[in-house]
DNA sequence: ATGACCACCTGCGAGC
DNA sequence: TGCTCGCAGGTGGTCA
């Protein structure tokens, strides 16, 4: 599930139905699933049993939840393992989570059968009768065990700390991001795919931002003016607003909350995805262009390609 | 150092 | 029916 807002709803999932619980059994069933986490899966099982859930966070299109506990309990259920990380008062341990293409968190009953493509299992110590379920049809995702920045409050696991904060995040800096995309030399729509710019818009919000700006997505970063970048943060955050509010977009089964369902917003998309449908700004039939091995999706008349810059 | 590409996977629908 | 091709919400390593 791809995109912040989708991100998000699963993220408000794990809120409700996870954070709080301690950690019973860890299964893998498939070793791609924890390919981020550099100790394997027999590590990564060993390490989570008997940890307390915290509150999930968010970055971008990452989820993390942070865990306490790890003493002797967890000790003796390493069996050995030696620690990665001493246990400190400055720092933690965060079960990091990205869902690739394909991924989902799903809260099933215990007893519920097991998808296709599940690749990790969860459960739970205690009587609630769920469990939480990482499901990944291409494997582009995965889970891993990570340390956490020191001092940090939202207990951000290390290994991403380069992904930029999402528009989304109160402490997002939009003057900051304009001085950022004036200093690129690349068009708008890579730098708003660029996760260490900004974090959390994908093809589907990169191209709904960019029509209700009426702006090119080959458009030359170093041509944006204090105002342009303005509007468009503000249309990146309206839209991926309006999909939170309707649980997300999603074209199939694949994109789901923890329980299964799927959200709305694929009927309020206005670009991506309506090739050949007219522009509700114009009439003219929306474009799809090959773009960096995926599409982009545009109103040629709306969005009007930038003009040849002389080499 | 920065920017551009493509490999990593599985499945589905279209076309032959 | 069944093959091949193109395509899919993302990321990171590698190349220039």
């Amino acid at each position: 599930m791809p995109e912040l807002p989708e991100v998000e709803v699963v993220r408000r999932g794990l809120e409700r139905w996870i954070s709080g619980r301690t950690i019973d059994a860890v299964e893998v069933l498939h070793p791609r699933a924890i390919r981020r986490h550099a100790a394997g899966a027999a590590d990564f099982a060993a390490r989570l049993k008997g940890l307390r859930i915290g509150t999930a966070c968010r970055r971008g299109k990452y989820l993390w939840l942070p865990v306490t506990g790890g003493g002797p309990a967890a000790q003796t259920a390493a069996e050995g393992i030696p620690p990665i990380i001493t246990p400190s008062v400055t720092h933690g341990l965060a079960i990091l989570a990205h869902l690739g293409m394909s991924g989902q968190l799903l809260v099933q009953p215990q007893d519920a059968p097991d998808e296709k493509h599940l690749r990790i299992r969860i459960r739970f110590a205690d009587d609630l009768g769920t469990e939480l379920r990482f499901v990944d049809q291409r494997t582009f995702g995965g889970l891993s065990v990570h340390d956490t920045v020191p001092g940090d409050a939202d207990h951000l696991p290390d290994v991403i700390a380069h992904i930029a904060r999402d528009p989304l995040d109160p402490a997002f800096d939009d003057a900051a991001f304009h001085t950022a995309l004036r200093r690129r030399r690349t068009t708008i729509k890579r730098a708003l795919l660029d996760q260490s710019l900004i974090s959390g818009v994908g093809n589907i919000y990169a191209d709904e931002a960019l029509w209700r700006s009426r702006l090119h997505y080959d458009r030359p970063t170093a041509t944006f003016t204090r105002p342009r970048t303005a509007e468009l943060l503000g249309h990146v955050r309206d839209v991926m607003n309006a999909a939170l509010a309707v649980g997300g977009t999603s074209f199939d089964s694949l994109y789901v909350n923890v329980n299964g369902e799927s959200g709305y917003f694929d009927r309020s998309l206005d670009a991506y995805g309506r090739e050949d449908e007219p522009c509700r700004r114009c009439g003219t039939p929306i474009r799809r262009r090959p773009w960096m091995n995926r599409s982009s999706y545009f109103c040629p008349r709306c969005q009007r390609p930038p003009r040849p810059s002389r080499p």
